[in-house]
RNA sequence: UGUCGGGUCGUCUAAUGGCAGGACAGCGGCCUUUGGAGCCGCGAGUAGAGGUUCGAAUCCUCUCCCGACAGCCA
């Protein structure tokens, strides 16, 4: 009995390639991020695509390997997060951490092995002479006049390069390949360039840098990855990825590209991620609204419903836009079954029980998840004087609606069925206070507790809340495309001035008092929350909202809205 | 008309010459002590034109559309 694997194209080349004894039978990938940035929603697919690979065959193993060949660009405290977030979503990483920077030494003797092999130049043309000679993409490039300098001279320079004797861009060394290719990035591609700028972890001991394209086969092949896998992007470098590799006769992995992960509603440029940031459109890296992936833990999704969304979306060549409500789908599922119930009142109005005994207290059980019987119940208090959501209320109720009002009665949440006799307003006439009595046969549970009423709303007892702030959360751009900006404008002009919405002075039941920060509960009939890294100022809790529940009443609400004509 | 790559429901993805299926989204209904969850149902697709074949999303030809590349970024 087989169950069919779920699988892809690179999955069929890796079992392809198991099947031929391509490389032995090993499996082994890499995840090699730049330390210049936050990991967002998107490096999770490319995490999930190299640690599933590894895990699925016996003896695969998986590099996370930071490609820091670039000073200018890279900082510690990337290298910091970056782990944090690939053990969080892909579990164990069996600390196999690597960087290429550690292979310089070898990189530069690879370098002299080509010139050696009259395969590398040194060249003096500085970048817009470069630029210049390089052709277009219908015509093709001259040849620099470096080209054909000697061996000697070419050691020569290479060493002094290495030294520091030349300044900044003055010179590089280059892949003697052909000027006339088809494929531009064969058009004698740069492979070192003179950058005296410290580097993060090697100090000052180098003031030449690899590229991109002369380094990274170097590290795959280095390390013996079998299988490298890259994003689009990198489809027309393949040729000199192969073209290095063959020169110097190394072993040879084999890159592989599929289609970068994409959402709608949401930017993933690392660049424009920066701006954002930099330029305090968001408070941080993990902003909650941030599509990064320490900003997805910090507003309370599970790793688990992140790789929920990686393996439904598949991997492919086709470029393709995720629809944001895969991922809320997934988030719903996971803390539907697994999250803690809890009474939260986001928007309070008092609620008198003119019939219930002053002073009289009681606690009664609640379902901790009616998804997991389990999870068992918690004994909620309950008093004469409560809270209930403004939203709740109606003084003039429109149709279908199912909650409280003058003379109706509603069912607390695993308490009793109330009815509201008396509403008391302010000057401004804002409701202040509802008076209602209590059925005290209809306890839940109780044996006259099957009365039907048409809703059940939450509460919170008033002698006993703990107060709070809840922080809500909306989309951070209000276009499906937000680089689709008018000429002449940037993608900032699609921010969504709502994207957040603090609520002050909120009643949680007290319980929610001693919540941890990362713990996740779901407000009963609000949405999914998670207790935040900081506190306010007093000291009390924060939570932020991770989703909300899907709510019928607001489409019902929605559609009146739109058969009523406006007045 | 430089090179490379890609086009299947609104979105993502299966079908690898043999009934175009699934998921998300949408819509309708049932149920409900969360207007949550759950259950049932509906609509919706092979870019176009030819060809090969008993049979084509799949193979061939042409056309159209989309993406990547002219950093000393990755």
């Amino acid at each position: 009995m087989s169950v069919p694997e779920k699988t892809d194209f690179i999955r069929d080349i890796v079992a392809e390639d198991l099947r031929t004894n391509k490389y032995g039978g090993r499996i082994h990938t890499r995840f090699p991020p730049e330390p210049n940035g936050y990991l967002h929603i998107g490096h999770a697919k490319s995490i999930n695509l190299n640690y599933g690979i590894a895990r699925e065959h016996a003896g695969g193993i998986c590099n996370l390997r930071f490609d820091d060949t670039n000073p200018e660009k890279e900082e510690q405290e990337y290298v910091d997060s970056i782990i944090a977030d690939v053990r969080w979503i892909a579990g164990t990483i069996d600390e196999r951490i690597y960087y290429a920077s550690d292979y310089f030494e070898q990189m530069y003797e690879w370098a002299v092995a080509l010139v050696q092999k009259g395969k590398a130049y040194v060249c003096d043309l500085n970048a817009d002479e470069i630029r210049e000679s390089r052709g277009t993409l219908t015509e093709p490039g001259t040849d620099s006049p470096y080209r054909n300098r000697s061996v000697e001279e070419n050691l020569n320079l290479l060493t002094r390069m290495r030294k520091g004797e030349f300044p900044d861009g003055s010179r590089t060394l280059r892949a003697k390949i052909d000027m006339a290719s088809p494929n531009i990035n064969l058009r004698d591609p740069i492979m070192y360039r003179i950058v005296h700028e410290d580097h993060h972890r090697q100090g000052s001991a180098w003031c030449i840098y690899p590229t991109y394209d002369w380094a990274h086969g170097l590290e795959d092949s280095i390390e013996g990855i079998t299988h490298s896998i890259c994003t689009l992007e990198f489809e027309n470098h393949r040729p000199l990825y192969d073209w290095f590799l063959d020169a110097l006769e190394i072993y040879h992995p084999q890159q592989i590209e599929f289609a970068r992960f994409n959402l709608s509603y949401t930017i993933l440029s690392k660049r424009r991620l920066r701006q954002l940031v930099q330029e305090g459109h968001v408070s941080g890296w993990d902003d909650p609204r941030m599509p990064t992936i320490a900003a997805y833990r910090r507003r309370g999704y599970t790793p688990e419903s992140i790789r929920t969304v990686c393996e439904k979306i598949g991997v492919s060549k086709k470029d393709s836009i995720i629809d944001v409500s895969l991922l809320e789908w997934s988030i719903r599922e996971d803390l539907n079954k697994h999250a803690q119930r809890a009474m939260a009142v986001l928007n309070p109005v008092k609620v008198v029980l003119t019939n219930y005994p002053e002073g009289q207290t009681e606690e009664l059980p609640a379902m901790n998840n009616p998804e997991d019987e389990s999870a068992g119940t918690r004994n909620v208090p309950f008093g004469r004087e409560l809270y209930i959501d403004r939203d709740d209320f109606r003084e003039v109720p429109p149709p279908k609606y199912h909650r409280l009002s003058p003379g109706k009665e509603v069912r607390l949440r695993a308490a009793y069925i109330i009815r509201c006799d008396q509403v008391i307003k302010d000057a401004s006439g804002e409701v202040i206070e509802l008076r209602c009595t209590y059925d005290p046969e209809t306890r839940s549970g109780g044996p006259a507790a099957n009365r039907k009423v048409k809703g059940t709303i939450h509460w919170v007892s008033a002698q006993h809340a703990v107060d709070a702030e809840v922080r809500l959360y909306d989309r951070l751009f209000l276009k499906e495309d937000p680089n689709e900006a008018p000429e002449g404008k940037s993608f900032l002009v699609n921010l969504n001035p709502d994207s957040l919405q603090v609520l002050t002075g909120c009643k949680l039941e007290p319980m929610l008092g001693s919540a941890a920060p990362g713990d996740r509960f779901q407000f009963e009939r609000v949405g999914y929350f998670c207790v935040d890294t900081a506190r306010t100022a007093s000291g009390a809790p924060i939570f932020n909202r991770t989703v909300t529940l899907k709510d019928a009443w607001a489409k019902i609400e929605q559609r009146g809205r739109e058969l009523t004509p406006a007045p």
